[in-house]
DNA sequence: CTTATTTGCGCAATCGCTTGCACAAATTAT
DNA sequence: ATAATTTGTGCAAGCGATTGCGCAAATAAG
């Protein structure tokens, strides 16, 4: 089918390690023989097969990028998308592709960075998992292969991992509504599953205690972040006839839903409820009121994530490394009180 | 360094063939050696080499997806996500994996696509790209390589597509506006390179005609896409003293950048200027006030284009097919004409 | 003008797995 | 009981590159 190595060995009647060395811009090649191999490359149309020379060189330059569940939910969500370019605005400059893993279940997840790892394919894998415990993790660990984690993963100390300031972020927030003089401050959307989460939510009740406020269980709502709709969940703190003054949600999604909800009941954002989210959705800014919301920039997780990949796929002495992205509170009208 | 399959030959007391049939299930092995077999194999720890798999079979799996520009740009836009969902979700039922590309430049891109061709690496591509001259598309054609173009392609009949039908869509849109009354109703966002403006511009103009309306060249504003912001070439339109009663925009991106440049002017929407984007973003529909748009299924599009490539990869005798995706229109109060 | 280096290239093994062909042993047919 | 099949494995040649080692010719050093 192709043309080969061997086939320009013989039309250039040498051998076909001078081919390769020709390819490889290997110094003992004579200016001479090298000119003549390339010319005849062309005329012949040839190109390298980068399966053959993989399996030599033990070398693919293709990094591995494993979702949550299938990408056919986990690319819903803005955030992912943003991950990638980050991920391949960096991967490209150094030569490396990118092959994503689309799988189903958290055992597919981890059966799918099993087989990228252990198959040759990949040279590292970025894993998008903010799992508490996560399979995939503790596989790549047990293999001992390069890998980082978007999001704090539990075992924080033993992997490569970049994350936002999550606790500090929210802690930031919480005191934006403090500080205005709100005092019901609900926060729906936790899922004790996720590092991302669990770090905001203990950034909420710092502030709450550091501004002598008691802990309220009732204000917190359980919910997933792509699952779950802000709508249902802010009426489950309707229907308990909880009516908090503020709400964080932990997605500017979920806030979407959740001021549909507020509008429902004849209440009014910020007036009556005052609303703020996470993840700076792209549209935020443009609704009315424009939310309120934390700037988490995924593109530089990406970046920062392929980054540490790199660091740790060349590296001889393994070390475990992180990068924290700082997240930018961008305070708009939702969450401005109104006399 | 990994376990390969000479050593459990010889853990088996077998040739490495049969270790080979046993992972492929060849018939002709007895089930006792199988069983053995199968029980070193997971002893050892064992799992396949993809890429000596992949060289020796001659078939990888993995098909490439090609992005116009760079993942970094295209990946702004929530359509490109969207269609990568759609395609994981049926590799994945296929068995095959997603290698992306990273190109900035569209000379880099049709190298890519070459090399994904010719280097062995996929055994099947699709390009996200719907410029009238791609030169990855022709660089494909001439390779004879199996792919398909998202996006109606210039040569449409000699290359595999799917499509919405942009045409038919973009003149119901146009009917929409003229049958409650609007008689000036500009066009942003054309750009002469891409096949999917230059079919809803000609939707437009069809449905301009039908109705007995002269086509007015300067209520057509060119714009690209994704670099393009809407509220600068709305703001064109101001510049020039063109007022309209209603506007399409290319993409509800644009629209909203529209929206903001009205209101910046101090007129409203839709009681001044009524405006409809296309893609259906996901945030449309909570935008105040909420933004009529075409849905374009991208998801659906995305599972098209797998499912047409994976027909090509498969058969025997070529042959070029498409797959047209219907848009819906979804009326929003954006473009509800008030009294 | 030797001897030591450098330069330019070929040999052949290797990367890990697949597969057509061969062939003995077991099974079935005659 | 012999011939014809079927069953179960092994041999060895690929797949298309890379690379350590060797060696002759060219160049530099002494």
């Amino acid at each position: 089918m192709g043309v080969t190595i061997n086939d320009i060995a013989k039309a250039a009647k040498v051998s076909p390690s001078t081919i390769s060395r020709v390819i490889a811009n290997n110094p003992r090649i004579s200016a001479a023989t090298r000119e003549r191999v390339l010319k005849i490359m062309k005329k012949m149309n040839y190109h390298p097969n980068y399966i053959a020379r993989s399996l030599a060189k033990k070398s693919t330059r293709i990094i591995g990028l494993v979702v949550p569940g299938s990408t056919e939910n986990s690319f819903r969500h803005p955030f992912f998308p943003e991950i990638l370019r980050g991920i391949g605005s960096v991967a490209y400059k150094n030569g490396y592709n990118i092959l994503i893993s689309s799988a189903n279940t958290a055992a597919e997840e981890k059966q799918m960075a099993k087989e990228f790892a252990v198959g040759g394919i990949t040279e590292g894998i970025i894993l998008m998992t903010s799992m508490i415990k996560d399979p995939a993790v503790s596989e790549l660990k047990k293999l001992k292969f390069p890998f980082v984690v978007v999001g704090r993963p539990q075992d924080q100390n033993e992997v490569n991992w970049v994350d936002n300031n999550n606790f500090s972020i929210s802690y930031e927030l919480t005191n934006h509504f403090i500080a205005q003089g709100y005092k019901k401050i609900a926060f729906l959307g936790v899922s004790y599953e996720y590092t991302v989460t669990i770090d905001r939510l203990e950034g909420y009740k710092k502030a709450l205690e550091d501004n002598g406020f008691e802990f309220d269980a009732d204000l917190i709502v359980e919910g997933k972040f792509i699952d779950d709709k802000g709508y249902d969940l802010m009426n489950k703190l309707i229907e308990k006839d909880i009516t908090p003054d503020a709400v964080i949600a932990i997605d500017d999604l979920i806030a979407f839903g959740v001021i549909a909800a507020i509008r429902e009941k004849g209440l009014h954002v910020p007036g009556d409820i005052a609303v703020a989210g996470f993840n700076n959705a792209p549209l935020s800014e443009y609704m009315t009121p424009s939310l309120t919301s934390v700037e988490v920039n995924a593109f530089t997780l990406g970046v920062k994530a392929f980054e540490l990949l790199l660091a740790d796929i060349e590296s001889e002495h393994k070390s475990f490394n992180r990068a924290i992205v700082p997240g930018e509170l961008i305070i708009r009208k939702s969450s401005i009180k109104t006399f």
